[in-house]
DNA sequence: ATTTATTCGGATATTTTTGTCCGATTAAAA
DNA sequence: TTTTAATCGGACAAAAATATCCGAATAAAT
């Protein structure tokens, strides 16, 4: 459904919402372990959730990623996802047609854009925060 | 959602089901020119639905791909989805985790089976010969 | 000031997916 | 029987996604 690097993107983002909550900084070996993922790649993947402002980070000793708790409710799964995928998930006709639409629709359009309006909707009603706390009570987990 | 080959696979049995619908047998070229496909590539996709044995095929002059009607309502998207790409869309985790179940979710785990399970049904309640039908009406296209 | 621990950014490597080429095989038509 | 038009199968090529390496920049601790 998502690339790897998407995959990635939302278990770090969650994970370092749940440091966040209790103040602390995550470090990128911190994440890579936590969430299992390559190192070298995350690091790559969490400087494109900085630039899209996702989360933040401050270099040097004690430096580290962060999310602003005041944040925490508005990042979605959805914004996670565009900021990594595009938003072709959401727009993009599912027989990979370029001029598929309502006027000229492929065969699977009508059924297809159900799926997607409400995968849309699952993806932008899920907010980080509410993740994160299913973490820190031990209910959900992000590896293996 | 698919990979490249299961767009042009779904494209492609549905040309193929529309032309079985009138008695005619379809070549790769024609399928090709129709679904606006990558004729090379479109030959292995069309070698791997035949040893699944969604389509068949005969060669020599006068060859080319068909469908037995009698199957064209059994044949669902859903079938040439796993054909094609496997069933690890309906069964993989969204994030990626390898163990993620009901007794140990990811964090995303109970509102992506619901996704899951409704895809899953549309795509096998989809079938082939009703998707023929609309592209026979002129309803639907194939290509662009 | 130097050391240490961190993120940032560019180049490179590996793997997977997508796509091509071409000869072998098949079977109908000439 | 030869030619022609088609699928089949293996090797190869290109592009995209995934992943690694390493030095530069930064900032706190020593």
């Amino acid at each position: 459904m998502f690339s790897k690097a998407c995959e990635y993107a939302i278990r770090a983002t969650i994970y370092i919402a749940r440091q966040s909550m209790e103040g602390l900084r995550a470090s990128l070996a911190d994440i890579s372990r936590e969430i299992d993922s390559p190192i070298a790649f995350t690091s790559k993947i969490l400087q494109q959730l900085v630039k899209a402002e996702i989360i933040y980070s401050t270099r040097g000793q004690t430096g580290g990623f962060y999310i602003e708790s005041a944040m925490m409710e508005s990042i979605t799964i959805a914004g996670i996802v565009t900021a990594i995928d595009g938003d072709a998930i959401y727009t993009d006709c599912g027989l990979g047609l370029k001029e598929c639409s309502g006027a000229e629709p492929c065969p699977v359009h009508e059924k297809f854009a159900e799926i997607r309006e409400s995968l849309k909707n699952v993806l932008e009603s899920t907010n980080i925060a509410s993740l994160a706390s299913g973490l820190k009570n031990g209910v959900t987990c992000l590896k293996r």
